[in-house]
RNA sequence: CGGGGUGUGGCUCAGUCUGGCUAGAGCGCUGCGUUCGGGACGCAGAGGCCGGAGGUUCAAAUCCUCUCACCCCGACCA
């Protein structure tokens, strides 16, 4: 390709709206743009990365047994309603009308439609294990997009479903695609990305995995044992918390006006947060239904854990007037003399395995010393539960190591799903016996362009990215400097010609810029190869040969070069066998 | 959905508070010339209903009302 050709400008100033690394590099290298918020073209450029991605997704789905198909974006309503979905997901599925007035969405995941191509083909155990994958556009309503390609409303996805007879032999095929997982993201690029368990929100099943790229941009807070033996994501993350009991001592209920942080009260009374118990109140956001969660004073609740726990599907904080009706008081609510009845109560275990806690006593400037939970709320009609929030240097479950906080990007998610689509949509197979059965599914998915923004995030310096071999847009760049001069013009067609030849892939800077340009714009593109032809070299038949990434360059002979770019090439796809 | 902010050539912005000349700058783009190894320079050009609609005024990018879009923080996130 000549770059004289090339559509898709580089900018030299950073756009405005572009904050993480690689939303600025995607807009100023020239690989996409906005069209409208979290909706974005990809230029040439991207394109290519983006294609050389899906090549690598299909190569390791067909290795473990994938058939790749394509389902429809636009979908009827009335499948998502035979699963139930229709009604349980909120606003980020797009909703619409067809000319006749039948309900319509944009698909955001292909559970449902993979099951009606599954249940109409797939009828006996013969046919089973059986895994579709497919790699389309997905659409969702984000309430807010951010971070570019990191996190927009339309994007690729490889989505892949499994099906099997058996929970045993989804399992030993989970094993197969998270194997598939690591390839995928060590060939793309990625060097940092750990496979970490996870909450399996709405989408059902039980056991699932995220894979997440360690980067500062992420949204997601990934715990990290610092022996590498723990990881797990924040949401459902636990540790090896210690509790110590002590003689219990006479519940003793003190004055402390107007101290109602756990901070304030701890002080006022000499002791620390540990030493306290703290009380939050949650309602459930559909029914109304008041969740009292006691937790001790240094720990904070989990959310997400009490969701799970609850089996509510959306908490939020209790109103004042909510708490007020129950008969507690807001600020110094107490477990103590609680009513059981209507609330539930859910008590984390640092509380019932600690002793001697100051705890509010449901009386404006009032607490009580010396709350013990067997003696003073006791366990009847109270989940004893772990709700608590794991904090950086916790002790890791597995070995007692540290636990470490990073931030991380969701690239990739597979769920044991069960027969939660199955059973719900009458996906069945006739086993040896002639008896109908449901399947067991496993869903297995994969961001595409959210794969290529955390290549960049996890391969960049400050002149733009630097893309692993095997998903760059090109394989060489060619840098004619200074074009008139006798020699260069010839020189750099004759290895444009002679590299496209031998199965390369060529980017020919032919536009006679001044070299700090064209040096630039080659950052930009981050392509790994780049040979600078130029006079003065050229008088000595020499071609410089710079790598992206590396600081200092080489100069090899003319007669050599194309020879040599061969083998470096071949060597560099090594690495990422 | 809360809180904050921004809309002026392709890009980044100034001008708005305090209304008034032909609406500006840098980058980018076109032509000519000089340059030529890390974003050169000169000259000459093209390109704007100042987000939109109403209003106030002799006069509106600027003031008022409404509206739309976008960004950031939070909530949410299969």
């Amino acid at each position: 390709m000549r770059m004289s050709k090339l559509v898709g400008r580089r900018l030299k100033e950073d756009p405005k709206d572009a904050k993480t690394v690689s939303h600025q590099y995607l807009l100023r290298g020239g690989y996409m743009r906005m069209v409208s918020t979290g909706i974005y073209s990809l230029l040439p450029l991207g394109q290519r990365i983006v294609a050389k991605i899906e090549e690598i997704l299909r190569e390791e789905m067909n290795a473990i047994e994938g058939q790749e198909v394509l389902m429809p974006v636009v979908l009827p309503a009335e499948l998502w309603e035979e699963s139930g979905r229709y009604q349980v997901v909120g606003a980020e599925l797009l909703r619409f009308k067809d000319r006749n007035e039948k309900p319509m969405l944009l698909g955001m995941t292909h559970e449902e439609a993979v099951v009606h191509m599954a249940r109409t083909e797939i009828t006996s155990y013969k046919q089973l294990p059986a895994m579709l994958y497919q790699i389309q556009t997905k659409y969702r309503d984000e309430a807010r997009a951010r971070g570019g390609l990191i996190r927009c409303r339309e994007f690729t996805m490889k989505d892949a479903y499994s099906f099997h007879v058996n929970q045993e032999d989804l399992e030993k095929y989970y094993e197969r695609a998270h194997q598939a997982y690591v390839n995928i993201f060590r060939r793309v690029g990625m060097n940092n990305v750990v496979s970490i368990e996870a909450n399996s929100g709405m989408m059902g099943g039980k056991v699932s995995h995220e894979f997440i790229a360690v980067a500062d941009c992420g949204e997601d807070t990934i715990i990290l044992a610092e022996d590498g033996t723990y990881r797990a994501n924040c949401e459902i993350a636990t540790a090896a918390w210690l509790f110590t009991k002590e003689a219990e001592q006479a519940l003793e209920k003190v004055h402390t006006p107007g101290k109602k942080t756990i901070e304030e009260v701890a002080e006022f009374l000499a002791a620390k947060p540990e030493n306290t118990g703290k009380a939050v109140f949650y309602q459930d956001a559909k029914t109304g239904q008041l969740v009292f969660a006691v937790i001790r004073g240094d720990f904070e609740v989990n959310e997400v854990k009490l969701q799970n726990l609850t089996k509510i599907a959306e908490l939020k904080f209790a109103d004042d007037a909510t708490i007020k009706a129950a008969g507690c008081e807001p600020g110094y609510a107490s477990p103590i003399g609680i009513n059981k009845k209507n609330i539930v109560i859910v008590v984390d275990r640092s509380v019932v395995e600690s002793s001697n806690l100051i705890v509010g006593a449901n009386e404006a400037d009032y607490h009580y010393k010396n709350f013990n939970f067997e003696r003073d709320l006791g366990a009847a009609d109270v989940l004893i539960a772990d709700i608590a929030t794991v904090r950086d240097g916790d002790p890791a479950t597995t070995t007692g190591a540290p636990l470490r906080l990073s931030r991380g990007i969701e690239v990739g998610n597979i769920f044991q799903l069960g027969t939660r689509y199955s059973a719900a949509m009458g996906c069945n197979y006739l086993d040896q016996n002639g008896k109908s059965m449901p399947m067991v599914m496993g869903c297995y998915g994969i961001g595409v362009g959210r794969a290529m923004a955390s290549v960049i995030e996890q391969n960049f310096d400050e002149y733009g990215p630097i893309w692993p071999i095997t998903i760059a847009p090109y394989e060489v760049q060619i840098c004619a400097l200074d074009p008139k001069k006798p020699g260069i013009s010839e020189t750099s067609e004759k290895f444009y010609s002679e590299l496209t030849a031998a199965g390369l892939e060529v980017l020919y800077d032919d536009r006679g810029e001044k070299a700090g340009f064209m040096f630039n714009d080659a950052d930009l593109i981050g392509i790994p190869f780049r040979l600078i032809v130029g006079a003065r070299n050229l008088a000595e038949g020499k071609i410089e040969l710079k790598i992206r990434g590396e600081k200092d360059s080489r100069l090899v002979d003319i007669s050599e070069t194309v020879e040599l770019i061969k083998q470096l090439v071949a060597a560099e796809y090594e690495k990422f066998r």
